[in-house]
DNA sequence: CGTCTTTGACCTGCGC
DNA sequence: GCGCAGGTCAAAGACG
């Protein structure tokens, strides 16, 4: 997370103010709003002077603002431009686009005439150079806040180095203690016990736990170990040795929260590290400070061979139910099993997606008359990627499609949106949203869930046997907007309105949002053209291929663009597991938000805006959430 | 004839 | 251990 990719960010994602150069036809984007009249300003002397080399010399100013826009005085730059401007034949510095425009052999401007434009310029520089300067406070307090980021970035990898140091000590000095009888136990006699840490060398993380075949779940062992003799795609993921990294952290109200982080898939090497939030079945809770010091100590070294692999068993001896931490990595490894869910109201048997499908089966699903089918991605063979559509139960005029897992392919145009809306909601949920459904509870209370939007349903929901994030477009599927706010949630205190300049989503934030958040969104183009970054409709996405001519395909293509804005934005990935690391960490030290009953999605909020990250929260006046 | 859909059987996970 | 439910497979049929 560099700073330099976070403000080219902030600057990009302004998606407003395009600056052309004076001379040189240089295009400079800046992140805010340029009024009408100067840009036009800009651009007629632009259209014009063609060896403007003071003013070109400016335009590379404006260029390494956008480039390297660290250390440049921007007031100097506008000052200095201003003097250039000064230097200029005054029938040259004197046009504005809101005159007639004046070619060679115009008869040249009255002095008074001249002074006034002059000063309108000098005003409209003014402006300019006053924007520029709260760019840059702003600027500043974004690498305040990366710097924050990045000591508790620090602060985790120091925490890592040394749980890592911790459990190489560990294992030495098991080395040295157990017995070999001991080493050759059954697996019972170790869960019993619930301390020996050492798990089978020869049992790879994702083979088949004893216990699953102890319990009767292994009904038809196969020669690979994985227990999935049909599918080629579950057989590929029992091929993988994982090698996980647990850091045990305390929950405040009765369990623990375990964030995992999976270090590395040790097959391809490739850098699956997901966190995992889990809490502790009361069985395996901690009894004694001893008991925690091996929990915040198992570590895997993943780079190293004499390390064991850790099976299942480990799993048991950590409190982790056998079977769910093996899923869990399962998961990790598999974005498949992270879900996008859009509803929408539709007579069409199908959701136009863009892509090929084949369907492949089709179930009545309990609570449910309507049959569920599933459909298979065609567009390339092997393609991973799966949907179910169901209608609802309620309103079978709502079309439920869920899209599970990534395109192994290029896309298809008209594709891309809802492709990358799964993709990346798939990391995002993999990062954020996966945790025990009792800790999640503050996030919504009979749904365990974050809200995005005016449906009742969990839109990012930790309860379903995966994670997933749902659009509800259904409420009003004519208007040519779509609101993440949740006026009418009664159940669910939160909603979050991201960043989606991308994909034709603009966000307007709410005007609470301080000046370093709304620099992460895109800048609504206001009617007046002149400058404003804070538009007076919170917590709203609007796109801008609203046609209400069209209500339907608008319909699709705002659930496909919207979506995707919002699960493809690196920045709430990444900030979303920060954050719940973040919260999870404060509650491990019992100061999160001052309170023991602060709610994981207040703490998550805070957390979110403590870092300044393009997420607003507005909790429900009134509402009575069970945190 | 190739592709797609249908549908019953099978597999796995989970709760009791 | 058993039963249920969800998900998947693959043979059979439909269709162009």
């Amino acid at each position: 997370m560099g700073l330099n990719t976070e403000e080219s960010r902030s600057i990009e994602a302004g998606n407003g103010g395009r600056l052309r150069s004076p001379g040189i036809g240089l295009s400079v984007a800046l992140p805010f709003e340029i009024s009408g009249d100067m840009a036009n300003t800009l651009d007629s002397e632009s259209s014009r002077q063609t060896h403007a080399s003071d003013s070109a010399t400016v335009a590379s100013e404006f260029i390494s603002l956008s480039t390297n826009h660290r250390e440049t005085s921007i007031p100097r730059m506008t000052q200095q431009f201003l003097e250039n401007e000064n230097r200029l034949p005054i029938n040259l510095r004197n046009k504005t686009n809101d005159r007639p425009t004046v070619v060679d052999g115009s008869p040249p401007l009255t002095p008074k005439r001249s002074s006034q434009m002059e000063s309108d310029l000098h005003n409209q520089l003014k402006r300019t150079r006053n924007e520029m300067e709260r760019m840059m406070d702003e600027n500043q307090q974004m690498r305040k806040m990366l710097t924050l980021m990045t000591a508790e970035y620090n602060a985790l990898h120091q925490h890592l180095l040394t749980a890592v140091a911790q459990q190489q000590q560990q294992q030495e000095a098991m080395k040295s203690m157990v017995p070999q009888s001991a080493a050759a136990a059954p697996n019972e006699e170790v869960i019993k016990n619930g301390h020996t840490q050492r798990a089978s060398p020869e049992r790879s993380f994702t083979e088949p736990s004893s216990n699953s075949a102890a319990s009767g779940r292994s009904r038809s062992p196969t020669p690979t170990g994985t227990g999935h003799s049909r599918s080629p795609r579950r057989a590929h993921h029992g091929a993988k040795e994982l090698r996980p990294l647990s850091l045990k952290l305390e929950d405040n109200s009765n369990g623990k929260i375990i964030v995992q982080a999976v270090s590395m898939d040790t097959t391809d090497r490739s850098p699956v590290s997901r966190f995992r939030a889990y809490k502790e079945e009361p069985q395996f809770q901690s009894t004694s400070p001893e008991r925690d010091h091996e929990f915040a100590t198992e570590v895997q070294d993943s780079g190293s061979h004499e390390e064991p692999s850790v099976g299942p068993e480990q799993s048991e001896q950590n409190g982790w139910p056998p079977n769910k931490r093996v899923k869990s990595v399962l998961q990790d490894t598999s974005v498949r099993n992270a879900r996008v869910s859009v509803r929408t109201r539709t007579d069409a048997p199908t959701m136009n997606d863009g892509c090929q499908w084949r369907k492949y089966g089709q179930k009545l699903a309990k609570g449910n008359p309507c049959p569920r089918a599933y459909y298979r991605c065609t567009v390339a063979p092997g393609c991973p990627v799966r949907k179910q559509v169901q209608r609802c139960a309620e309103d079978r005029s709502i079309l439920i499609t869920t899209y599970e897992g990534n395109h192994s392919h290029p896309l298809p145009q008209g594709a891309v949106s809802m492709a990358s809306t799964t993709s990346a909601a798939a990391g995002m949920l993999m990062l954020g949203s996966t945790s025990s459904s009792d800790r999640v509870e503050g996030l919504g209370s009979a749904e365990n869930s974050f809200s995005l939007g005016t449906h009742p349903m969990p839109m990012i929901s930790a309860s379903a046997p995966f994670p997933t994030i749902t659009l509800d477009l259904t409420t009003n599927p004519a208007a040519s907007q779509m609101h993440l706010d949740a006026a009418n949630v009664s159940r669910l205190p939160y909603n979050f309105s991201m960043a989606a300049a991308a994909n034709g989503i603009q966000l307007h934030p709410p005007s609470i949002m301080n000046p370093v958040q709304s620099a992460y969104y895109g800048v609504a183009k206001p009617p007046t053209g002149a400058f404003q970054m804070y538009p007076p409709n919170p917590l709203t996405v609007q796109s801008h291929v609203g046609n209400a001519a069209r209500p339907q395909q608008y319909l699709h293509e705002s659930v496909t663009a919207a979506t995707a804005a919002i699960t493809a934005d690196p920045n709430f990935t990444a900030a979303l597991a920060t954050a719940i690391t973040s919260i999870l960490s404060s509650q491990t030290n019992g100061s999160l938000m001052g309170s023991n009953n602060t709610s994981l999605g207040e703490a998550l909020m805070g957390a979110l805006a403590g870092h300044g990250l393009p997420i607003t929260a507005a909790k429900k006046d009134g509402a009575s959430h069970s945190m």
